[in-house]
RNA sequence: GGAGGCGUGCGAGAGCGGCCGAAUCGGCACGAUUGGAAAUCGUGUGUGGGGCAACCCACCGUGGGUUCAAAUCCCACCGCCUCCGCCA
């Protein structure tokens, strides 16, 4: 959630922050509006419950002194204003309701350093890598083995079967098999690893509570992104950051303690609704995937520390996988509604021959602590002020390993895979038709 | 899934329906004492909303209800513990 206290007093710079994503002024008076009728109503039930709670202290007065009939007319007196209390309750809390709705749909504002921007094409590129750039290596071409795409790669070499997926669980649902079911264990393993100096691995629930959906922005807005287990009213995750954001739901943590820096592997659930269609070949777009998270709750002082050290780390797993890439930095139009500031990373596929977004690194300012209450005690005795949350997928496997296929494919229609992964792999860098 | 018990502040733990935002102990902070420390003593110590302020309002798992008045009574739900059942 943005600042409701922001709109109050600042409602100009809330305007101009959000007409940078395309919201319209009058979304913003609206706001302010419902917001000013909610206070309203609120003073004047406060008032009434002050009346109420002064009178039941006469009505105990007097029956202390055994004037009953004095207590009765106080008795009802108070039951009279109890009458008016409810009335004003409940529109106090009609209010409430309509106000949290409008601002849980209200995206959070663009950070000044986004670029400017209406969509898609509007991202800045920041930079490009590929193998051997800092020895001088021009960016490679692909080779002509090289520019098969990785469904096609994938079957021949009996190590993606995506009809199998769709027999079992319709299209879009993915299913490895041999060493492409265990490339995919080793990427887990080695990425884990990588992140273990800083960040501690967790494996949380993968069906997670309404509330937990809402704390992070997928809900109430993208409902439809989402699947839901209607009978126990479950909701599967689209992310680790989900699960992750909502791991100190309501608490208030230590300064000392933070940054608190975490990893996790998590099946990640979505429904693509409406991208049925163009792009949606092979890995490119499926309903599940696996993806190694790293998520931190930070100081608003240290986060754009941490959010740097996140994006390095998912650049430098590209780079020891020998994938070339690139960096953008989304435009204002084109953030996700709960982030502030995000980069994407994107690698170049030659048998697709996209780029493919196999990261997206995020800072989210207070908007999601707002939502899920989640604090911190500053260490100089202050009051609690909500944390920063951070995030950014290290990586998401399946782009990944469509890449890395395509790249790896040799003349003779193997595929040799980067040397990290050795340890993970077995005897087999290279998968050989079988 | 069945039976029973329990959910209070940083922790433990009290709390005849009114004087309870809440005893007491511990922790922590500050002060006194001390050459310094321990011990001791004193003071302070939740979160949020409103008001220039005095002060007012909300919160005792969550949501309803009863009552002039609810941490306290009633109902539902959730969570935890114990026993039974089932189970990878």
């Amino acid at each position: 959630m943005i600042d409701i206290r922001l709109v109050r007093e600042d409602p100009a710079r809330v305007k101009a922050a959000l007409a940078r994503r395309g919201v319209p002024p009058e979304d913003v008076d609206a706001i302010a509006r419902l917001d000013g009728d909610h206070r309203a109503a609120l003073a004047r039930q406060e008032v009434l419950r002050a009346r109420v709670k002064a009178l039941s202290r006469e009505v105990r007065d007097a029956k202390r002194s055994s004037d009953t009939a004095r207590a009765a007319v106080l008795a009802d007196e108070s039951r009279r204003v109890g009458e008016e209390l409810k009335a004003a309750a409940r529109e106090t809390d009609r209010l409430a309701a309509d106000l949290r709705t409008l601002v849980l749909y209200t995206p959070n504002l663009p950070s000044d350093d986004a670029p400017d921007g209406r969509g898609p094409e509007d991202n800045v590129v920041l930079r490009r890598w590929w193998p051997g750039q800092d020895e001088g290596a021009p960016e490679p071409v692909p080779s002509d083995h090289q520019r098969v795409p990785h469904w096609e790669v994938g079957s021949s070499l009996r190590i993606l079967d995506m009809p199998s997926g769709a027999r079992l669980a319709g299209s879009m649902f993915p299913l490895y098999r041999g060493e492409g079911a265990r490339l995919l264990r080793a990427l887990t393993s080695w990425a884990l690893t990588r992140h273990a100096d800083a960040y501690e691995e967790i494996r949380p629930p993968t069906l997670v509570l309404t509330d937990t959906m809402v704390s992070t922005g997928h809900l109430p807005k993208f409902a439809d992104e989402a699947y839901h287990i209607e009978r126990d009213d479950l909701w599967a995750i689209p992310t680790a950051e989900v699960p992750l954001t909502s791991m100190r739901r309501g608490e208030i943590l230590e300064e000392a303690d933070l940054p608190v820096r975490l990893t996790a592997v998590t099946q990640c659930f979505r429904r693509e609704a409406g991208a049925a269609g163009r792009e949606t070949r092979g890995l490119l777009r499926v309903h599940e995937f696996e993806k190694v998270e790293l998520f931190a709750y930070a100081t608003p002082a240290q986060a754009p520390a941490v959010h740097l050290d996140i994006l390095s780390r998912a650049e430098a797993l590209l780079r020891e996988l020998d994938l070339p890439y690139r960096v953008v930095d989304l435009c204002a139009g084109d953030l996700g509604t709960s982030s502030a500031r995000t980069f994407d990373l994107e690698v170049y596929a030659p048998g697709s021959d996209q780029w493919l977004e196999v990261s997206s690194v995020s800072w989210f300012g207070d908007y999601q602590a707002r939502r899920a209450d989640v604090r911190f005690r500053p260490a100089d005795g202050g009051p609690p002020a909500l944390v920063h949350t951070l995030n950014g997928s290290a990586l998401a496997w399946p782009r990944i390993w469509a890449a890395l296929v395509e790249w790896g494919r040799q003349p003779d229609g193997s595929v040799r895979l980067p040397g990290v992964l050795s340890p993970w792999l077995g005897s087999g860098l290279a998968i050989r038709p079988g």
